[in-house]
DNA sequence: AAGGCTATATATAAAGA
DNA sequence: TTCTTTATATATAGCCT
């Protein structure tokens, strides 16, 4: 209904962008924002064609994701991508000793699609040994190999690999998330339209 | 400078959130908005504290990624989510029998955040082995293991799982992205302010 | 904690430099 | 192509329900 005299709200309000300290007001703003931003991704792939992941952790550490074609495809071409996947593997550490304690090793399926080139790339691949060998010593992909024609020895080089791997991740409490399994709330939005 | 009479611009025009035909419009719309994307993406972390992961694929390609904390942060932490990391993982087959030409079997780094509350987790993943067969049972979390606990016995069996994982990945021709490891443009934006 | 509402801050489609 | 300039479409902060 009609106010019959005066403004009858401030309206939107210029804010700093800075962490908002009221806890229930930083939560509204995370729940309208994060509409927003999804509407925005969905927006931007339909518009451009372009492939879109976004993935939000909130305050309270609830996941939130959106993905055009979806999150996951985008995520394995993120992975496959050379720097990238760089970037996600070998973790450098600022600890240093090693691991005395258990800790998980998280693995994650990244890549290979079926391309059309896909064949092309086939060949620079093709001796698996010599893949292995030449990842050990450089950075990246070296944790790309064909496990069926891995023979036994080859397979512990792989383990190995993998080892070391968690050895590298070791230490880094830097994160943000907490494991916290049981009461996941969850919610993959995919779609947004108006 | 200005225009004497009439308007000197037609404004900002409505369109339709729909594919934009014209090969160098669609081109500027990407960039202006990838940037508005990553703006909101930004004041979002920043009023909320929330964690925020963007990776966009523009049409010709090329990747673009923010992050707050870091891309690799959040999706380490999204790779660890129960319910996402299984979709990300067992990839559903359409296609049907099995592999029989070489694919690739890409791993990456995931979880393993050192929180508070890790000490906690512990406890229910002290045996690795039960941890394996319930996981060869079910369906999530089954990679994950603590691979130096391992004899060479679970060793087998892990590996046999890593294959099984690839033999799911199979065939899903359905992704997006070529490999073009050679030309690759790569920018990571990490950062933006007003 | 979710939805409206209003008034305003922002994002951007077009066109020009 | 990439950066301005307009003029207008959208997103939202503060308030209410």
């Amino acid at each position: 209904m009609v106010h019959p005299l005066g403004r009858t709200s401030m309206g939107r309000q210029r804010i700093e962008i800075r962490r908002i300290d009221n806890k229930e007001r930083r939560q509204v703003t995370f729940t309208k924002r994060r509409g927003g931003l999804f509407k925005k991704a969905s927006e931007l792939a339909l518009l451009t064609g372009a492939s879109v992941a976004v993935v939000v952790f909130s305050p309270a550490k609830h996941v939130y994701a959106f993905g055009h074609p979806s999150v996951d495809a985008v995520l394995r071409s993120y992975a496959s991508v050379p720097g990238e996947a760089a970037a996600v593997a070998p973790v450098p550490v600022h600890g240093g000793s090693g691991g005395e304690d258990v800790d998980l090793l998280g693995l994650r399926l990244a890549a290979d699609d079926t391309g059309a080139q896909v064949a092309a790339e086939h060949a620079r691949m093709r001796d698996v040994a010599a893949r292995i060998v030449q990842a050990k010593a450089g950075r990246r992909f070296w944790w790309e190999a064909d496990v069926d024609a891995l023979g036994e020895a080859e397979l512990l080089e792989f383990v190995t690999a993998l080892k070391k791997l968690r050895d590298n991740v070791g230490r880094h409490a830097n994160t943000l998330l907490a494991p916290q399994p049981p009461p996941l709330p969850l919610q993959q939005k995919q779609r947004r339209r108006r």
